[in-house]
DNA sequence: GTTGACCGCGCACAAATGCTCTGGTATTCT
DNA sequence: AGAATACCAGAGCATTTGTGCGCGGTCAAC
């Protein structure tokens, strides 16, 4: 279904671009007639669903300018933005983030809009706050947001939020299963590393992201 | 003319902003009616007149959804993204930032969009990506974007981007002013400070944010 | 040629929608 | 008290606007 467009099709897209960005609203279905020179409503409506059908936009049926473009064009809130939310903050550890939980009930917190480079692909994305200096041989430091993949597995190395049933904390680490032991690294040789059974350390997320202020 | 708002209009004001981040189109009269509970359209349509004579936000006469907020709604530019430019690595050192070589010339580099509270106020903030581990001392890894702000001086303390006229290199230490010697300290207590004379420094930027995606 | 999918055109209807007119209720000013 | 002002309610009109219907043209397949 999307294969390339008619030309018609390309001048009322673009048509509808150029309209968005000079007046702030959308036009409606006789703005492009006129503004594409057709002769007719009827066309414009018939290529405009055409175009929803291929997903280049969203219409809004019985409702005048209730056409939002999607994809390549200016949909004014998400292409250059993600908006993440700060769950909490990771030191004594006590509140984290639980993935099964409800994910936009209960939420007061507050959540910082980042580019998208920073989280890649990843879907549900989350933020934590250190606190305190803990972490330090992890190369984060106090004050530091990092940006967590929910996560209840990984791989040896990667960098994770690991909770502790022994210590009821959690702490970012480096991970390493071995046999049925997990290892926590800490990234400092002058820092022993924890080793526990498999069964006493849970995995909340992955690190993909550290952003500090000065 | 720009007096306070009755709480109606507040009201209206808020409705039309948060009708305009879920649709993507302006409301029509009597969206702002149900939506603010409102009895009649001509009272929404009185208010709209008023907060135009206020200068809250535009109308387009006998246009449906022929409204747009200005003022503190969504000028849909800037508010929440600035473009920093990556004006290179440090590691071997050579490519630095000068502060005083025209700023948008001759630029075909990189540039990463960020929000604004990673800058804060501060003017001209360029970024540079670590190469190598040597500043691993300092909190910061390999392939970590660090934000810098322009400066020839600094405080006690703070972190910067020195260049050593001696090792042709620069480095992000802690900069602390000792007489007229500079000494220049790693935050990790393993490693040696490092201390010149303050002639044989020079401070390219304070390092304002870091940045690392793993 | 005939068929049918694809596309365009013109027209018209009905719903959506901006706007106006009339009147009402407080609150403030004189 | 009376007038003025600000604001609201209800109803209705005129325009705007999405959508459906019928018709004609093009082009490739059969």
């Amino acid at each position: 279904m999307k294969a390339k467009l008619s030309e018609r099709q390309e001048r009322i897209l673009a048509f509808i671009q150029q309209f968005m960005d000079e007046n702030h609203y959308p036009p409606t279905v006789r703005d492009i007639q006129y503004g594409c020179e057709v002769s007719s409503t009827s066309v414009v409506d018939y290529n405009l669903h055409k175009l929803q059908a291929m997903g280049y936009l969203r219409r809004q049926p019985e409702v005048s300018r209730g056409i939002q473009l999607i994809g390549a064009g200016l949909p004014d809130s998400d292409p250059n933005i993600v908006s993440i939310p700060i769950m909490g903050s990771i030191a004594a550890g006590e509140p984290l983030y639980t993935p099964d939980a409800p994910s936009y009930a209960s939420d007061s917190h507050d959540t910082v809009d980042l580019p998208p480079f920073l989280t890649g692909d990843r879907q549900n994305v989350f933020a934590l706050r250190v606190k305190g200096t803990s972490m330090i041989d992890a190369l984060v430091a106090d004050g530091d947001l990092v940006l967590l993949e929910p996560a209840t597995d990984a791989s040896n190395g990667e960098m994770v939020a690991a909770w502790l049933n022994s210590r009821e904390e959690t702490t970012l680490k480096r991970f390493y299963m071995e046999g049925d032991m997990v290892r926590l690294q800490p990234e400092n040789s002058t820092m022993e590393p924890i080793i526990v059974q498999a069964k006493d350390v849970s995995v909340r997320g992955k690190v993909v992201g550290v952003i500090r202020t000065v």
